[in-house]
DNA sequence: CAATCGCTTGGTAGCGCTGTCAATATCGGT
DNA sequence: ACCGATATTGACAGCGCTACCAAGCGATTG
């Protein structure tokens, strides 16, 4: 008949339980909620499970309680140092605590997002983190009859899903043109690429604050669906130039674009910011350190990650967070490349 | 006595092989080994799992089977590009296929990466993939004891665990300082950050070459513990300036480094590569549009990352791949900043 | 002093799937 | 027509843990 699948050497709860003197369901309890043992039972099992060295089964764990202990990510793209500083500050909060992290690269496709949501949702996470609040109407339903907690990050919106934390890009361009206006640029033109919905946004807020300048003019945009890189940046410039010679400050949707912008300025011999200014957004590390200095929209990446896994985190403590929407704000770095206009 | 959990509407694998008319094993049968049925069966259980929407329950076939889907990774750092391409690949690799990932940042500590491995042993992997071949004593014991297919990434040397893919950093650094030897430079300088092995290889690289061509000079030599960054490679070029004011050329262990030091000529109004020549290691995009455009030691990280992961996979699939050691070599993109001595 | 309460502990069964082995069906060869 | 070999299918039990309920027990209360 069947066989006695008996698995030797291996220590299981049932082990621990016997060494301690305690049925396995007390053991159990321990590692779930030890404040309801007696203290004597508590330091006993404590002892009996270092003794063996047990290390629970997470997926008899996940099979019997009916819940996993992996909170799930998905963001568009690994490659972006925008989402890194993000996943570092998740991972950094979720050192150390019972939970994991799966981790799903949604490469900038809301169709993609919903499979890979269906696929996260199907072995019951603890929580969830998803990029953004442009999800297709399949995949907001689906999140909203999941009863685990969801944090949408990257931004700011109306209506979260559950809680979400990051910053109005729309704000965040506002404030980077108003800067440049503020010190007497005029011609100001806009290089996007890959055009996200995040971009989409600095986009709006570069065309909103332009127009009520009285300063707006299709002709000083210049936007590609294209990844990033620093290459493309220098090549969106000169296609700028050429469209608008007399531009005489950029706004970059990235820092990438706007260090391309800088090596084509160079190439050029076009001086920045004499001739022309620039801007970029993100202040990623090499933004302060180039020559000239590149001014920056400084976002919190780290911060908006390490928060939305302590939302994550203390929601499954049972202790709501005191807000449910965080905006972590951004601010101007202001430097060399857009002093003000002599 | 004990409830009866019943799950109302769940569709777990005995509805599906109840519609399509098969016992539950069968069905089982079908997910994992579906050129065992027949060819009706097959066809009648796929209907009905589509009819369904079935979703195999992990944790349940994880339990029963005593394995799990989940490849684990092991990287040192989040932050660092060099990474962010390897995990692209291997991302990419797995993608469509029935494994997840699970990643883990050792922050470059092998004891960090000993109690990981232990942490992710412990749930039975499908597969492993770690950096590089300096783990600790107890962790290649562990490994070695272990029977899932593993691989080391990022660099070759003597002895795999299992399965090994990379390049040489010595003979990397080695054509890297050989180049500019043969471009008539001499005084060439070393900047080194973070000091993990590899890197320590490279400079090993660095002090073989130079003494073999009998120009070998510690004070030419500038490292330190702290993490890499554009900054910092300003901040290590100045040192080095100042240490060793007659350098004709830099070789810094990364493109980061490059760039920084690069940024830090401009600022002293050093012509590159007139005065001083750079030549960095990764080739990451920025290098090949910066003005001038800056030299570098090309490395194929995300084809690493794509034939780690595909070696596990083929492991899986029971087809030992040909070669259980890859070298993905290297090669020197010489640019402006490595030009020949005039 | 009995009834009640809260705290701790244990018994039982089952989460959903698959390994093992046996049983049955199919087939070719002599 | 018979035999063994091969392909297909199924029965059973159990992987290791926890949900649910109940029971033990001392303390509290009217």
């Amino acid at each position: 008949m069947a066989r006695k699948r008996i698995t030797p050497g291996k220590i299981r709860l049932a082990e621990v339980a016997k060494l301690a003197g305690v049925s396995p369901i007390t053991a159990s309890r321990f590692f779930r909620n030890p404040e309801a043992l007696s203290v004597g039972k508590r330091a006993r099992v404590e002892s009996a499970a270092k003794e063996l060295g047990y290390v629970p089964n997470l997926a008899a764990r996940a099979l019997a309680s009916q819940r996993t202990e992996v909170i799930g990510v998905l963001i568009p793209s690994l490659t972006n140092n925008v989402f890194a500083d993000v996943l570092r500050g998740i991972y950094d909060a979720l050192d150390g605590s019972r939970y994991s992290i799966q981790l799903a690269n949604t490469r900038y496709s809301i169709l993609q997002e919903e499979r890979l949501l269906r696929l996260f949702l199907a072995q019951k996470p603890a929580g969830l983190i998803v990029t953004g609040i442009n999800q297709t109407a399949d995949s907001r339903t689906i999140m909203e009859s999941v009863d685990c907690p969801i944090v949408q990050i990257m931004e700011t919106g109306p209506a979260p899903v559950d809680m979400m934390i990051g910053f109005s890009h729309f704000d965040a361009a506002k404030a980077a043109i108003s800067h440049l206006l503020d010190r007497g640029y005029r011609q100001i033109g806009f290089l996007g690429a890959r055009m996200d919905p995040r971009v989409q946004r600095r986009l709006d807020g570069y065309r909103s604050t332009m127009s009520e300048a009285g300063l707006f003019d299709e002709r000083l945009i210049v936007t590609t669906a294209i990844p990033t890189s620093v290459t493309l940046g220098g090549t969106l410039f000169a296609d700028l130039l050429a469209k608008a010679p007399e531009i005489d400050a950029v706004f970059c949707v990235n820092d990438d674009l706007a260090l391309g912008t800088l090596f084509e300025c160079k190439r050029r011999h076009v001086a920045v910011p004499d001739q022309i200014a620039i801007v970029g957004f993100n202040d990623l590390e090499f933004m302060a350190s180039s020559v000239p200095t590149l001014s920056s929209v400084r976002t919190n990446r780290y911060e908006m990650g390490r928060n939305a896994a302590m939302m994550v985190l203390e929601t499954l403590d049972g202790r709501r967070p005191a807000e449910s929407v965080i905006d972590l704000g951004f601010s101007i770095m202001e430097r060399q490349s857009s002093a003000r206009r002599s």
